[in-house]
DNA sequence: AGCACGCCGACT
DNA sequence: GTCGGCGTGCTC
């Protein structure tokens, strides 16, 4: 038996290398495989997922095993010695895989659907090894509690005791500030013990105790984790939304969830927006698990990051928490998929690979066998729509944990405020009153302004109406220089209208002897910058912080000036969307938004549904416990569908009013879209590709019920001395932009002058 | 992506 | 006469 099958694998070539002694790799960034051979009395077993080292043309460079000894490998040998080329031998090996071959398939599913080599996923998902150097591990020492200890000393010990083991002084760090001197202390008094070393004890938190607090779950809570857990216990695939007002517990549902998945020995996976990753949420999921949490977010160190990696590798670590790129996270045995605040932006990765991580989750889920939770109070079209569907199970949380009264909106429409009745240019009489009634209750405010007014466009000012481009539902930019409307999507250009498509009235026509009429239409979008300092001169003994991009540039400083917000050093808080998330603070009871219609008149057909997330999040921080909250939006337009739901709290119309238009325009959640992205240093350049590749598109396109709309000028005409044209093509099926993708790829031999970009579901279209 | 090979302009 | 520009093509 063993002599016949060798009889029939001898045969491949005398000089060919045995398959058992062949593999095939990747190489970041380059399409295709490779095929070498190895040596496994010098370089062991080596399997998919280890990464390699090898001679690549006349250099040295890593690549990624995919595959080895199979008959992969036999039909590549055999096309090798037809052509007379050289299989070479790897150099060395990682001591360690750095992922999993059975997430294989997840990788490569990733490369097929966004038309990218293999290789650059792997480049993209998986972290680079990085040696361990011997660090400080730290436990509870014997010693008794005696004598005085600080607050830092205090909180030291009590991470160490939460956490039952030895723990690295840099996890300690996580959850806290743990000062070297601190600790220093600490050990010299016997009351913790020191140790260096470079691994993580296998079983430090190998039994974890686990908690499940189930009867404190609302009953609408524990329907939930019942419907979902059942997926756990019997591993199946099955996808929930669980759409929950802000302070409905959402989190327990999580959490619970975790515990369930623990319990029979598998993994979690937790994905939330970046913003959200702060110490307290790790240290709440820590303290509550009594389990350590792998994090993982884009500014750990290379050891942090690779530390982390490497557990959840093992199965020494099974709950990940992360942002956008944790759901390559190499889990074992993964039990449940969670991604919080579903309908946030930055799962979508705009640069390099395309990637959003939602989409990606669902993937994963499914090929893992395993349900996923989409939470959100104010989930994206398209979940809601796959919900609505029955793609998804609909669950819902409508009780607040602490019952709270309903929020209370006024809505100003400035075009009805003179401007001398304004305090300030942008603060109206009733904003003001509502930050000094909300002073003088000794409670807190919040200001919500939102600047991303780079483009201008016109608004009648006879009426509410905003010049739209007639092809597509999209705010026209109005360009000064040449006093033109542009749309960025089709590329239609025209002068500003002389009649008003809203109300009818006319331009006024210019006179030679009268003076100067005002015009029909008014350029609008400029920035708010100056809110702060409005409020600050309206406003004196006030104490107003900001909290935007520029005043908080770290996540830790993010968290100290929400600290100062938590511990009353602040009485108004003035910020951009950074303020509508993080945690429960209770004394805020007024939340003002400055200018709503800042993100409305986007040149993005997701602007009204982006400004009633915003404006809804926001809304959610004023008034949470027994206190009844108060918001005042200030808008040009107040019939605007998504300032009305916002102001009615009626998710539910503004989703089915927005689907309406999204179907009628064939957006999504009922077509997909490619965007199709031409960048050069040269204009002319940019510009003649852009239409070059528009023609092969078009092509491409020729009968299969696919729209290709443009070539335009980017909104974002030109991002770092490159000028910006894109492609739009609207598609019933996701696989039928794939293979335009393809058919683009190969009729276009890669070019260095211009460059090309695909954006597979594209969020946005700056 | 690198790094070769290869065929046309200003320099020791 | 050579040094060097960057166009195109390959890497097991």
């Amino acid at each position: 038996m063993s002599q016949l099958s060798l009889l029939e694998t001898q045969p491949v070539a005398p000089s060919a290398p045995p398959l058992d002694r062949l593999l095939s790799v990747v190489v970041p960034p380059l399409e295709g495989e490779f095929l070498y051979s190895f040596d496994p009395a010098v370089h062991g077993e080596l399997l998919a997922g280890r990464i390699v080292s090898v001679q690549f043309g006349r250099r040295s460079v890593p690549a990624f095993v995919v595959s080895a000894g199979s008959e992969r490998e036999a039909a590549a040998v055999r096309d090798m010695e037809q052509r007379a080329v050289r299989v070479k031998p790897i150099l060395s090996e990682a001591p360690i895989p750095a992922f999993r071959p059975e997430h294989l398939e997840f990788y490569q599913w990733i490369a097929r659907y966004y038309a990218e080599p293999l290789s650059k996923i792997l480049d993209l998902a998986i972290p680079a090894p990085a040696p361990s150097k011997p660090e400080p591990f730290l436990r509870r020492g014997a010693a008794a509690l005696e004598g005085r200890l600080g607050p830092a000393q205090r909180s030291i010990l009590e991470r160490l005791e939460l956490a039952g083991g030895w723990l690295s002084l840099s996890d300690l760090r996580r959850a806290g500030p743990a000062a070297a001197a601190t600790v220093r202390g600490l050990v010299e008094r016997g009351l913790i013990e020191q140790e260096l070393r470079a691994e993580q004890s296998p079983n430090a938190s190998a039994t974890p105790e686990l908690l499940s607090l189930k009867d404190s779950l609302t009953a609408e809570q524990a329907g939930a984790v019942s419907a979902i857990a059942s997926h756990i216990e019997s591993p199946s695939f099955a996808s929930f939304l669980l759409h929950g007002v802000t302070g409905s517990g959402k989190t327990e549902v999580y959490l619970e969830l975790i515990v369930e998945a623990l319990k029979r020995g598998r993994s979690a996976l937790v994905v939330v927006p970046e913003i959200a990753l702060t110490p307290q949420l790790i240290d709440r999921f820590e303290k509550r698990l009594k389990h350590r949490v792998a994090l993982l977010h884009s500014s750990l160190s290379g050891k942090e990051r690779w530390d982390s990696w490497k557990g959840l590798l093992s199965g020494s670590l099974r709950v990940a928490v992360g942002a956008r790129s944790a759901i390559f996270a190499p889990m074992k045995d993964l039990g449940v998929v969670i991604i919080d605040e579903e309908h946030d932006a930055s799962f979508k990765q705009n640069e390099g690979i395309r990637y959003h991580a939602r989409d990606l989750a669902l993937v994963r889920a499914k090929l893992c066998a395993c349900p996923i939770v989409l939470g959100s109070a104010t989930p994206s079209l398209e979940t809601f729509h796959n919900a609505k569907t029955g793609k998804h199970s609909y669950l819902e949380l409508t009780h607040r944990f602490f019952s709270s009264p309903p929020l209370k909106y006024e809505m100003i429409d400035l075009n009805r405020v003179k401007p001398w009745e304004m305090p300030s240019k942008g603060v109206s009489p009733q904003l003001l009153t509502g930050l000094l009634d909300t002073l003088k209750a000794g409670e807190q405010a919040f200001v919500l302004y939102n600047r991303r007014g780079f483009a201008s466009y016109l608004q009648c000012s006879g009426c509410e109406h905003v010049v739209g481009c007639p092809h597509c539902s999209v705010t026209l930019t109005y360009h000064r220089n040449n006093n033109s409307l542009l749309c960025h999507f089709c590329g239609h250009s025209s002068p500003p209208p002389v009649v008003c498509a809203g109300c009818g009235a006319r331009e006024p026509i210019p006179e030679p002897d009268k003076p100067e009429k005002e015009p029909l239409f008014t350029q609008r979008g400029a920035g708010t910058e100056r809110v702060a300092e409005e409020l600050a001169a309206l406003i004196p003994d006030a104490r107003i912080a900001k909290l935007d991009r520029d005043s908080a540039k770290s996540i830790e400083d993010y968290v100290e000036i929400l600290r100062r917000v938590r511990e009353r050093e602040v009485d108004i808080l003035v910020g951009t969307q950074m303020i509508a998330k993080g945690h429960d603070l209770p004394d805020v009871t007024f939340v003002g938004i400055v200018d709503c219609d800042v993100g409305l008149h986007m040149p993005d057909f997701r602007a009204s549904e982006r400004s009633f997330q915003l404006l809804t999040q926001v809304a959610g921080r004023a008034g949470r416990r027994d206190k009844r909250g108060k918001v005042v939006l200030q808008t040009r337009v107040p019939s605007h569908a998504s300032l009305k739901c916002t102001a009615s709290s009626d998710y539910l119309a503004f989703a089915a009013g927005e689907l309406q238009l999204r179907q009628a325009l064939e957006y999504p959640p009922f077509q997909r879209l490619l965007r199709i992205i031409i960048a050069a240093e040269d204009k002319t350049v940019a510009q003649q590709w852009a239409r070059h590749v528009s023609e092969i598109t078009q092509a491409a396109c020729e009968g299969r019920g696919v729209s290709v709309l443009g070539p335009a000028p980017a909104p974002l005409e030109k991002i770092r001395s490159h000028w910006r044209y894109h492609i739009l093509c609207k598609a019933p099926s996701a696989s039928l932009l794939q293979s335009i993708m393809q058919r683009i790829k190969s009729a276009l031999p890669e070019q260095k002058k211009a460059r090309l970009l695909f954006d597979l579901d594209p969020q946005d279209m700056l």
